[in-house]
DNA sequence: TTGTGTTTTATTGCCTCC
DNA sequence: GGAGGCAATAAAACACAA
């Protein structure tokens, strides 16, 4: 290390003055110097390299402890070494430097250990030792923002699955009632067309489709776009409906009413043509984007809802998708 | 008084910069 | 290669409870 080692030429010299043996440290030489301003009653451990240079104040009015006569004298030359602490207004005057600037250049280094009665080393020291302490309470500063901030973001998080969770159940709750509905005029449905059989039954059978029925229940001619199609382009084949093997349009009762803010869509399908995933795009562009969310979209953290159903068993999704 | 934990002062070894 | 900074560490000083 570059620092002066301990004990340079000058504790050489001090030592032949004092006649102080070479087991005896030279800081005991230093203790309490009435004199020095900031030097209090325990400042320097020990004398130190800066090149022999350290003949600043302090050193010279501690040398002056010789005056106190042969009592003193002894009295320092048999403590044993020991470290001395700064005292408060040597601590209290490096703060301040400290709190101006954190690096400690050479000349403010030297007129610090001078106005403090200090070794150029022990103020380069008491700088390195209390940026190492600041480092540490910044670490706890650092710490503490982003411990902070994480407890933020957790928050934030739960309140967010909280949220997830109620709109998921709303969706539930809806979708239920939408297929109570649902049933309600299958019912509803099944029962007129059972007194309608009964009296028309000697009477030649209706060739009419539904479709025209609940158009002119609606009151007006009902133009609907479905799967890029016109309803004028494949009413011509509805009346193929009712005769068609689909299995699922015979009865005519999964012909749907679905209101869509002003607009009423009247839709009719005649799938036979269609593969499965034109139907599957059929189904799903006369509902609400929520109801069928994008794969990508769906939470597969809970593996009973990996099918994106929202919540809605695999039969649920497979009669809506198929009865409209 | 003593044991123990914390703080402060100082050393050592390594690294970077000029 | 010297100067200075830093991390790790030692050890004295200090605080405090039992």
């Amino acid at each position: 290390m570059a620092a002066g080692r301990p004990f340079s030429d000058i504790t050489t010299f001090l030592r032949n003055q004092t006649a102080l043996p070479t087991s005896q440290p030279l800081d005991s030489l230093f203790l309490s110097s009435s004199t020095a301003p900031f030097l209090g009653s325990r400042s320097m451990m020990s004398f130190e390299g800066e090149g022999g240079k350290g003949c600043n104040g302090s050193f010279f009015r501690a040398f002056d402890i010789d005056e106190n006569g042969d009592e003193c004298m002894d009295e320092y030359f048999h403590q044993p070494e020991k470290k001395r602490r700064l005292s408060a207004n040597q601590v209290q005057f490096l703060e301040k430097s400290f709190e101006e600037e954190n690096k400690l250049e050479p000349e403010r280094k030297t007129k610090l250990a001078k106005d403090l009665g200090l070794q150029p080393r022990q103020v380069a020291i008491w700088f390195q030792n209390r940026r190492a302490r600041w480092r540490t309470k910044q670490l706890e500063k650092d710490y503490e923002i982003l411990h902070d901030s994480f407890e933020s973001l957790k928050a934030n998080y739960e309140n967010l699955l909280k949220e997830k969770d109620k709109l998921k159940s709303e969706v539930a709750h809806l979708s239920e009632k939408v297929l109570a509905r649902e049933k309600e005029e299958e019912q509803l449905k099944q029962g007129e067309r059972g007194t309608k059989g009964l009296q028309e039954q000697d009477q030649e059978p209706p060739q009419r489709p539904i479709l025209d029925s609940v158009s002119e229940g609606e009151g007006s001619k009902v133009s609907c776009v479905v799967g890029g199609c016109k309803q004028e382009d494949i009413s011509s084949a509805r009346s193929d409906i009712l005769d068609s093997d689909s299995p699922h349009y015979t009865d005519g009762v999964h012909s749907a009413v679905l209101e869509h803010g002003d607009s009423s869509y009247v839709f009719e399908p005649d799938q036979s043509d269609m593969s499965q995933d034109e139907e599957d795009n059929l189904s799903k562009s006369l509902y609400p984007s929520y109801l069928f969310p994008k794969l990508e979209d769906a939470d597969y953290s809970d593996p009973t809802e990996s099918s994106c159903n929202f919540g809605f068993s695999e039969e649920d999704h497979a009669l809506w998708t198929w009865e409209y």
